[in-house]
DNA sequence: AAGTATTCCTATAGGCTTAGTAGGATATTA
DNA sequence: TAATATCCTACTAAGCCTATAGGAATACTT
């Protein structure tokens, strides 16, 4: 089967540095708060720009804030039950997306009712990933793959 | 299950017109050519637009072309072979698509693993639906629900 | 051979989206 | 009140996408 890459341009570079700073959050299994500092540099995102970012996912109610001197991010939902379609909706959503269309049978032209379903089935199948990964599973995965990835060190 | 649509933003407007071009000649089952104007009208697309497009659809091998006064554009491979995946790879391609960077134990951050695998199940999930679905299947779905949806006409 | 119809090729421009930056306000702690 | 860190709004530069345009090449017709 041929192999069509075209994942990253789905997902938007705001919406990548979105879902890894909570990736972040939640590998770190704390109730201490993390500073942008903190996750933009150990996620190598613009600590500037993560600021807006994490702005925007406090609104949406995944992450909470403390401000002042210890201030910084806290998840809001367990791990366990946020998927990465939740905070993909919202970050694609909030910039305005654009739906499939509904097949309308009246101004309908030759191809409209195939192709119609050719991008549901296509949503559906993204979807279903899209809400079956949670990020406690993504933590998982991680570390699974860096216990078997260990160097032989001297030390 | 939620769903998020995405698709319209996967394929671009141009790679759209693409298929939908290839769809109006495989749905004519003719061996005569098909003039720019005729399937922009059929399919509602910019003629001067589609006129680029199909220089392309040719370049590939998709389609053959015919110059002058009968000239126009034929199908250049049978229906039943010529998946969208086909089309939508050059198409993308074309433009310069990023791939999923490959996964790189040396100089990964925390997750990169975990996400490059949840890519990668994207990928292969939208990779098989468009591998395996030929321009006949499409002709095919559309012409069951024109049947279907024939209203009762007085004549 | 001339005329007409059509595809072919290259360039370009306007509009929209995105990534990233900046300044200053607000809140928390000590 | 001083220090630290989040919060909010606005802005800009760059890139991409859609669509258009002019003219060249080719094929058919008369």
């Amino acid at each position: 089967m041929e192999t069509i890459f075209i994942t990253p341009k789905i997902i938007s570079q705001k919406c990548r540095y979105a879902l890894r700073a909570i990736f972040e959050l939640a590998s770190r299994h704390t109730t201490e708060a993390v500073k942008i500092s903190e996750i933009a540099s150990s996620q190598a995102i613009s600590p500037r720009f993560l600021e807006n970012i994490l702005v925007e996912l406090k609104q949406a109610g995944f992450v909470m804030s403390k401000r002042g001197n210890d201030g910084g991010y806290i998840l809001n939902q367990p791990a366990e039950k946020l998927t990465v379609g939740q905070v993909i909706a919202f970050m694609q959503g909030a910039v305005k997306y654009n739906a499939v269309p509904a097949y309308d049978i009246d101004s309908a032209r030759n191809g409209d009712y195939a192709f119609s379903r050719l991008w549901q089935r296509l949503n559906d199948s993204i979807s279903s990933i899209y809400s079956n990964t949670t990020f406690a599973d993504l933590v998982k995965e991680e570390t699974i793959a860096a216990k078997d990835y260990v160097p032989n060190y001297v030390i």
